[in-house]
DNA sequence: CCCTGATTCGC
DNA sequence: GCGAATCAGG
């Protein structure tokens, strides 16, 4: 596959979208997403919500080449300061590179309007509702169809046939999908006046 | 372990 | 220019 024109159009939409690499390539089909990353390098559009490497970190090898940071600088203030022909230290203060609108997945699935919110404590009716919506969906896995990765919440009573493991592909490391990681492990305090 | 993007470098 | 391999972070 080559990049042609609008396969390269796509590329730049599906960016500006905010879409992952992963899911441009998949969209886009014969290519991975790291092709998907060096044509976004190439094509000079790449920074946007950087994630994970934001600092090119010393590699085991590779020469040291004085990168150029040449970014725009959106001029930080004209000093007063005339009678002082002190040589202005490099100002590296991040220049809030931020003009746009943080737009990411503008597409949602249309269900839940607002994205969780923290709030005090307690088992968050967000999390709770999340839950009771996930379970519609889950897998329904029998005991023995647990692996490493398929989320391990029971649901229902197990002295019936009614019960089974939600399935859903577990939030990483923990032992639950993410809906049920967030009723499971709490934040703590709801109760805490055990003093009372 | 799953994911993300960033970078390098042989092709 | 391309992208696999690798790196680095969540």
């Amino acid at each position: 596959m080559s990049w042609t024109d609008d396969r390269v159009e796509t590329l730049k939409k599906m960016w500006g979208e905010g879409q992952s690499a992963s899911q441009i390539a998949k969209e886009l089909g014969g290519v991975t997403r790291n092709a998907v990353i060096g044509k976004v390098h190439r094509l000079g559009l790449s920074n946007r919500a950087a994630t994970g490497a934001p600092a090119p970190a010393g590699k085991p090898d590779a020469k040291p080449k004085p990168e150029v940071a040449a970014e725009t600088k959106p001029k930080a203030a004209a000093k007063p300061k005339a009678t002082t022909p002190e040589p202005e230290p490099e100002v590296e203060v991040e220049a809030a590179p931020r003009p746009v609108l943080p737009m990411r997945k503008q597409i949602i699935p249309a269900g839940q309007p607002l994205p969780p919110q923290p709030s005090a404590n307690e088992i968050s009716p967000e999390a709770l509702a999340k839950v009771s919506e996930i379970e519609k969906k889950a897998k329904k896995i029998g005991l023995m169809e647990l692996t490493e990765r398929t989320c391990k919440w029971p649901v229902g009573d197990p002295a019936t046939d009614d019960f089974w493991f939600c399935g859903l592909p577990v939030q990483q490391g923990k032992p639950y999908c993410e809906a049920h990681v967030g009723v499971a492990f709490q934040p703590m305090s709801a109760r805490r006046d055990r003093r009372r």
